[in-house]
RNA sequence: GCGCUCUUAGCUCAGCUGGAUAGAGCAUCGGUUUUCUAAACCGAGGGUCGCAGGUUCGAAUCCUGCAGAGCGCGCCA
């Protein structure tokens, strides 16, 4: 329940609230008034929508339930032990049964000042007690640049790191690169025809090989630093030098262009390296030990439809004891380990490396392989939530309300370089963690060029803008708060509208530590946009009633005031926007 | 056929893990700029929360069934 962690970790404008009902409970369960009851139900409601209290609970709902004298009553039990509560200016119980709170301005603004205290660190919490955790993200197969089909994930891994490294944990950020097996041998094998047709050679790229016009490139640096020499070369250390230089390029051009949207990753991890570190051999024993291995036969693909399937007797590993719903192959039947169990060894090399968790995001095309990867982990660990995978849907591209189909084949997939180049980092970032991983999502091209209200990223940009405006102009009045020392008259000042958004900034570490906890970058950006809305509304207001308007020259601690809140909410804003990762501006 | 994910306003999505009258943006219609940035704001219309049961003071939220959508379902990688 989210409560206990309010109590642990922050927010302690209502942790002395819960502290006291959690106390209130405790005495009457002493005392025999109630029968028992289940703390964990009883909520605070922090930002509810109602409004009917900075606060409210359904405290008195619950308990009421429990009395075990009918006469007893508890309404004025209650009333009198809150009314003692000296941070709190009003409170009722209403007619539904729920206690509505005010808190005393004075206790409001105390955190307020905490948040121009701490500052860059506002928010922060030590949620994951210094726990080493690993994601694991996009890992594309470096047979390619990298396409939008992995910029989500990209960009989820990416922020997700950042809210976990705010959380108190310790992130690494890790790249898996699929850098053996035979659609690497074709990789190479294209790339060398490619170098061939430099040299006029007729040569067709055939159909199950790569046709993209990038390997050309790559075949001209061959060109221009070898010249012919691998025309007449063994065929063997041909096809080595060719996988390898392929592999460096494209890895290069991937971190170039992931860098393009400040995604930057710790480690690289290969699988070649794990193949030849003989961890397989080790999960093998593993497993082998745990009894999870057999000689069988596998059933026929339901989805294959042709006539040639051979059942073969082959190694399998017992995942349905854990997690899956069939076996499945841990050698091929001519004796090779299959893709699965060079996996199986690359989550045992990281366990290895004395990880506390293990995240890996995975694209929908995956979903499949989820269950044998968390079999196999458990197996290994002996921990059923040592691997935790997070699936994020499809992005479906969007064009003038057509569909675009990607096809890797083809050769018609559409680079994330392209759709920088179109809609440049901010956009990007922000829409592909504006809704949650699992929801598939539309990305129409056409609206988010726009620099305009349709694109919500300006939208909370802009309020950045209009704050910092606001605190600049300040400035060349020679009106700051550095030497400020009247806090205690500020409340004088302030406005409901304001109260309303000092109470989501100090509700911030709240938002930040459920991003954390539901790992969903998703709610920052509900937060930011409401926090935003809220301000814009409010900054219209001073347009009609000037006693709203923020700065007024005539009166110094006035304007002072109004700028100590408004130096907690640029805080919000921009340490939000250091974990999205897009800019804050300051005009626009 | 099986598995995972999803289904909320015309469209794109939230809904704080069971609370009070289900919310934003876009689109539509109507208003607001001698003013700290109108890239903004205010107002109106628009809903059987896929359908049907169940759990309880209380369900968009939890459980079951059904329908629909997406993805996946060699020993490929």
């Amino acid at each position: 329940m989210h409560l206990d962690c309010i109590r642990k970790f922050m927010i302690d404008y209502i942790s002395n609230l819960l502290n006291f009902l959690y106390s209130t409970v405790d005495f009457l369960e002493d005392k025999k008034l109630v029968t028992k009851i289940n703390k964990s139900n009883i909520n605070i409601d922090f930002a509810s929508k109602s409004k009917r209290g900075d606060v409210s609970s359904n405290f008195y709902l619950i308990v009421n339930k429990k009395i075990i004298d009918s006469k007893y009553n508890l309404k004025k039990f209650l009333s009198d032990q809150i009314s003692k509560l000296t941070f709190i200016e009003k409170f009722e119980i209403s007619d539904t049964g729920f206690i509505n709170i005010n808190f005393k301005k004075e206790y409001i603004i105390d955190h307020l000042k905490k948040i121009i205290k701490i500052n860059s660190n506002y928010g922060n919490s030590q949620y994951g007690k210094n726990e080493k955790i690993n994601i694991e993200f996009v890992s594309a197969n470096p047979t390619g640049p990298i396409t939008i089909a992995h910029l989500r994930g990209a960009v989820l891994g990416d922020v997700l790191g950042s809210i976990l490294e705010k959380s108190g944990y310790l992130v690494t950020r890790e790249y898996y690169v699929n850098d053996s097996g035979s659609q690497i041998d074709i990789l190479s094998n294209s790339l060398y025809k490619r170098y061939q047709q430099l040299y006029k050679f007729e040569i067709n790229i055939d159909e199950n090989e790569y046709p993209g016009e990038y390997l050309i490139e790559i075949a001209k640096k061959i060109k221009d630093d070898y010249g012919d020499i691998w025309l007449d070369e063994d065929k063997k250390k041909t096809n080595n030098f060719f996988k390898k230089f392929a592999i460096e390029n494209i890895i290069k051009d991937i971190v170039y262009d992931l860098n393009l949207l400040k995604i930057k990753f710790d480690i690289f991890s290969k699988e070649s390296e794990i193949v030849n570190k003989n961890l397989i051999e080790e999960v093998f024993s593993i497993l082998k030990d745990k009894n999870l291995l057999y000689e069988g036969y596998l059933d026929k693909p339901i989805a294959d439809d042709s006539e040639n399937w051979e059942s073969r007797k082959q190694l399998l590993f017992k995942s349905t004891q854990i997690f899956d719903d069939r076996d499945r192959a841990f050698k091929k039947a001519n004796g090779e380990w299959t893709y699965f169990a060079n996996d199986a060894a690359y989550h045992l090399d990281k366990y290895k490396r004395n990880f506390d968790k293990l995240i890996n995001i995975w694209g929908a095309d995956h979903i499949g392989y989820i269950p044998r990867m968390r079999s196999v982990v458990s197996a290994i660990t002996n921990k059923n939530d040592y691997l935790e995978i997070l699936n994020c849907q499809i992005v479906r591209l969007i064009k003038d309300n057509q569909i675009l189909k990607m096809s890797k084949r083809e050769g018609n997939f559409i680079s994330l370089k392209q759709v920088f180049n179109l809609v440049g980092k901010d956009p990007l970032r922000y829409f592909m963690i504006s809704t949650r991983s699992e929801t598939s999502m539309d990305f129409d091209l056409n609206k988010v060029v726009q620099k305009n209200k349709d694109n919500p990223v300006f939208y909370c940009q802009y309020a950045y803008a209009r704050v910092s405006s606001v605190i600049n102009k300040s400035k060349e009045l020679g009106i700051t708060i550095d030497s400020f020392s009247e806090y205690e008259n500020i409340k004088n000042y302030f406005s409901n509208e304001e109260i309303e958004i000092i109470l989501k900034l100090i509700s911030y570490p709240f938002i930040l530590y459920q991003s954390a906890k539901f790992k969903e970058p998703h709610r920052l950006i509900n937060y930011i946009e409401d926090l935003s809305s809220t301000f814009h509304s409010f900054w219209n207001k001073g347009k009609e009633n000037e006693s709203l308007r923020l700065i007024d020259k005539e009166n110094i601690t006035k304007t002072q005031s109004k700028l100590v809140w408004l130096s907690a909410f640029r805080i919000v804003l921009k340490n939000i926007f250091e974990i999205i990762k897009i800019e804050p501006t300051e005009s626009m």
